[in-house]
RNA sequence: GGCGAGAUAGCUCAGUUGGCUAGAGCAUGCGGUUCAUACCCGCAGUGUCGAGGGUUCAAAUCCCCCUCUCGCUACCA
């Protein structure tokens, strides 16, 4: 086949932080199918992906694990491969950003934006959450907590090196508008726009001080390079790209990328500051961004203490390979979010895979042995003018699947693809029905032409199902490949598809079918995956114990306090005869508290631990002199106090004896 | 409370710039068939397109309002 030229397709590469679940792996396969049909199309696909693996997450996980970050890393990142091979991906790189040549390149690349005055030097200033190793603005804090774990966050104010944004910002406001395609699906663009580009650029934070697992800055080694200009430029580096202007062949044919697929929280990172970093190295743009929806596990939001996440290894056991690779190419809508539980795979399966296509196969070849020895030869036999009706529309059907396939490709919609190719298995299974092969049979001894006709059925039967498979190969390789083995035959080129009849005529058939997908039943399966919750529902309770035991928090250190401070407190015992939730609030509670003789009205953000009614009644420690204040249009006027840990569980605080409402703590 | 997304058949979802009796797949029911993996083929559905109001010759689609769900965000004394 012709070349069409080169295409360069890419995936986000997976943070090694842990096992990537299905939902992650699902990125990777849509990529692959992609990269497959592309080949067969006759394009030279480079297909990339790999790991991020720097930053203090990683450095913090290592430690605890009582490993170097090296050594953690590469473990996950064989795990993170491991995955990609079992599930069969066809990439042509696997990069990791701890790769010595990826990280020459970007000390290059972080050397030569400097020199040229797009990184500069400045102040971080903020409030830092250590784990997550991000700094927060007091706006976006949750309790005032690090919105994403829930810890505490410090002041910090940190020197760091800063990419200037906004010098690049109309420029890439032109690319945008310029190239509707560069951003897809469409909608993702005007979100970009609206809330980004067009209200301004803040300089972006490229180096960090705080921690040593990265690239380090070589012109200032107390820095290492802060994660998106390490992480986005593995897309140049992996392909021999070079910031003195040495880059390889392989880079000048493959940049600029045809295809970064990502998933749709990292739209604003590939479509701003890639791009911006791009044109400050003068290098052309990639041509468009797909940032994926994302797929889901059933049963809400996905946790393991719920026991419902789910792993690529755990359904390829259970299911095979391409079962998996078919669920999560046919059931992602475009736009929207998908939903993966074991009872959907197992649907699919049975009902798309074992029921329209495994049994097409399947009895196709028993006929051919049983009629035939299984020998498939064409005869061109049509002993009526419907038979020559029913041959024409099977043939239309067939070789017209190619161009649609190709429509709904070129943009993207792999799951409508999948569709248009299960088309030809439906359509085969009803030419049986119309064709009726075993009334043929019973007559065939006693007329040539009735075989002949049988003999033409069966022949159109596999040129339809060879057709079907070789448009299959990119999203089910392996299916794809058996079926051809079973017939005896190879998967055609692209290039042939829109040809009925180049099956060659009289080849034998294998004599020993092999069940392509076996129907499952839906006990077994339901039974399997409680079994797997289960393991994961133990496995998570006996790790929250193991932390729960060994947990030592530390909190920061507070100036040190006189008695005289400590006595302003005033501390008493309350008891709570009335709560109710304060209506306009999803977290605060409002308790009728009496102290003594007084009752006081207290708010708490405590709704998450406590329901009303088990509020009532209880005695608890309570700071009776802070000023009143107004919540969620609620007076308050004090506090209950709590302990709290590390995941923000909280616990009210009861005197250890029982004690009369209104004593005093001291 | 604020911002955003969403609500269509039992389930998962399609429905382009308003336009023919609102669709597909799965599940269900009935009929046909027996080569095959209890399979395949055909037929049939049921829908106040979340509620209400408005614009229009015409609304699932546009406008207003309401309810609910999901995300982010606010209140946590």
């Amino acid at each position: 086949m012709e070349s069409k030229g080169k295409y360069y397709l890419t995936t986000a590469i997976a943070y090694t932080s842990g096992k990537p679940h299905i939902g992650n792996n699902y990125e990777i396969v849509l990529a692959d199918s992609i990269a497959r049909f592309k080949r067969k199309e006759g394009y030279e696909v480079f297909f990339q992906t790999g790991t991020d693996e720097h930053g203090q997450k990683i450095e913090l996980k290592a430690e605890e694990a009582g490993v170097t970050p090296k050594e953690f890393v590469d473990k996950v990142a064989g795990t993170i491969r491991s995955l990609c091979d079992l599930l069969n991906i066809s990439y042509d790189k696997f990069i990791r950003t701890t790769d010595e040549e990826h990280e020459k390149q970007v000390q290059k690349i972080f050397k030569r934006l400097y020199d040229q005055g797009d990184i500069y030097k400045g102040a971080y200033e903020g409030l830092y959450c250590t784990p997550c190793e991000s700094f927060w603005t007091e706006s976006q804090l949750k309790d005032g907590k690090c919105p994403d774990c829930g810890r505490e966050v410090k002041p910090a104010k940190e020197e760091a090196y800063f990419f200037r944004m906004s010098k690049y910002a109309d420029k890439l406001i032109k690319h945008i508008n310029e190239h509707p395609e560069f951003i897809q699906p469409v909608s993702r663009k005007n979100e970009m726009m609206n809330n980004f580009l067009l209200p301004g650029l803040q300089d972006l934070c490229v180096s960090r001080t705080s921690f040593k697992w990265g690239i380090p800055v070589d012109f200032d080694d107390k820095h290492v390079v802060y994660v998106w200009l390490d992480a986005l430029t593995n897309y140049i580096t992996g392909i021999g790209y070079d910031a003195e202007g040495g880059s390889s062949e392989q880079y000048k044919k493959l940049w600029p990328a045809d295809l970064h697929l990502i998933g749709k929280d990292i739209i604003r990172f590939h479509t701003i500051y890639w791009p911006i970093f791009l044109m400050a190295l003068g290098e052309p743009l990639p041509k468009q961004v797909f940032g994926h929806p994302w797929l889901l596990m059933g049963g809400g939001k996905m946790s393991k203490s719920k026991g419902n996440v789910v792993y690529a290894d755990d359904l390829v056991d259970f299911f095979g390979v391409d079962a998996v690779r078919y669920y999560v190419l046919h059931e992602m809508p475009y736009e929207n979010d998908g939903n993966l539980t074991w009872e959907l795979v197992a649907e699919r399966l049975n009902s798309d895979l074992a029921n329209t296509l495994g049994n097409l196969v399947n009895r196709t070849i028993s006929m051919s042995n049983k009629y035939f020895d299984g020998v498939v030869a064409d005869k061109g036999a049509q002993l009526t003018e419907g038979d020559a009706a029913i041959d024409a529309d099977l043939k239309s059907t067939v070789t017209g699947t190619y161009s649609r396939v190709v429509d709904k490709m070129s943009t993207l919609r792999v799951a409508d693809a999948l569709t248009e190719i299960f088309g030809i298995f439906k359509r085969c299974n009803k030419y049986i029905d119309e064709t009726e092969p075993w009334v043929l049979a019973k007559e065939k001894d006693a007329d040539p032409a009735k075989a002949d006709r049988l003999s033409t059925v069966l022949y159109n039967l596999v040129e339809g199902i060879v057709i079907g498979a070789s448009l299959l190969q990119p999203y089910m390789p392996d299916t794809a490949e058996k079926i051809a083995a079973q017939l005896n035959t190879s998967l055609r080129d692209f290039d042939t598809l829109e040809q009925f009849g180049l099956y060659e005529s009289g080849t034998k058939v294998t004599d020993q079918p092999e069940i392509l997908f076996a129907r499952l039943d839906m006990k077994e399966v339901a039974a399997k995956e409680e079994e797997l919750a289960q393991a994961m529902i133990s496995a998570a309770e006996k790790e929250a114990e193991e932390e729960t035991k060994e947990a030592v928090i530390d909190i920061e250190a507070k100036p040190e306090i006189s008695y005289d401070d400590f006595a302003k407190l005033q501390f008493q015992v309350g008891e709570i005869i009335a709560c109710e939730a304060v209506p306009k609030s999803k977290k605060l509670l409002c308790s009728q508290v009496k102290i003594g003789s007084q009752v006081k009205q207290i708010v708490s953000g405590i709704k998450a631990h406590y329901s009303p009614e088990e509020m009532v009644g209880k005695k608890v420690m309570v700071l009776v002199n802070l000023k009143p204040a107004t919540l969620a249009g609620v007076l308050s006027e004090g506090m209950l106090l709590c302990a709290e840990d590390a995941e923000g569980n909280l616990a009210l605080m009861k005197p250890e004896k029982d004690m009369p409402a209104g004593a005093e703590i001291c």
